[in-house]
DNA sequence: GCGCTATAATTGACTACGCAAGCAATCGTA
DNA sequence: TACGATTGCTTGCGTAGTCAATTATAGCGC
């Protein structure tokens, strides 16, 4: 499954999800250590994720302001475009995966049981302004 | 959980459910091949894996008197000491992480909806012989 | 202002795996 | 019974990630 998205797209699963992540964010753009949290990565792994990212052009470096420490990940048009693609896809086949072994009940009732874990939805969208 | 592993016992989590399944394998033995179907590897991750375990002891490796082609996996007197060790403190952590989480009936759901994906409880233990 | 510590990011060295290729042994078929 | 196809395993190479060390910046106490 997440071997077709690679197919299909060219997407690891990690750089689906960073794309996402960055489309739900606050003007299409995170802190690189931010990022980090959400994909269960460390710093150093979101660099490299993010090198590939940068080199294919869907994201790119953006500076902040207020912290020159931090180096944003930014979105590119590119990177959201080859995410709906991606998406479409995607989802549609995570849907048929679910939905061919489970009940909508059933769905529910795993939804319930399964967001009760760890960082389930985390999703601290901290700006970078102090 | 898994690092928790790692360090008190020095074994990975595929390290862990390696000698786990050659411990409930027929004779405490396995081909590798079915090895790496249980574990999810290919079968050059369980040369590798199995490189690791068998410089430390934790298993040997024998050859199938009707296939000649095939090299057992066997879980040594260390290796088995070395699970139950493992185990306890394995055990203990898995359960209270979900005994933290989930009530008994809760338990009982989650438990019935994931053995449904698939692989949730292959074991195929075929033995070498025609 | 001046140290001191904490934080964001990167880099080098390493590990764990997959893939593709290769070898040896076995099986199927005629 | 000879030979092509398949199966079990290993090896070389590439990739994705971790960890530890490093650099640059921020913010605190004084």
């Amino acid at each position: 499954m997440s071997a077709q998205l690679e197919l299909e797209h060219g997407l690891t699963i990690n750089d689906y999800e960073a794309l996402l992540h960055l489309s739900r964010a606050d003007e299409g753009r995170m802190r690189r250590v931010d990022l980090a949290g959400m994909l269960l990565l460390t710093p150093s792994g979101v660099t490299r994720l993010l090198d590939g990212l940068e080199k294919t052009g869907l994201v790119e470096r953006g500076s902040c302001a207020s912290d020159r420490r931090v180096t944003y990940a930014i979105l590119t048009e590119d990177g959201a475009s080859r995410l709906r693609e991606a998406s479409e896809s995607h989802i549609a086949a995570v849907r048929s995966f679910f939905e061919a072994r489970f009940s909508d009940q059933e769905l529910d009732q795993l939804a319930g049981l399964l967001e009760r874990l760890p960082d389930a939805g985390a999703g601290s969208s901290e700006d970078c302004s102090p």
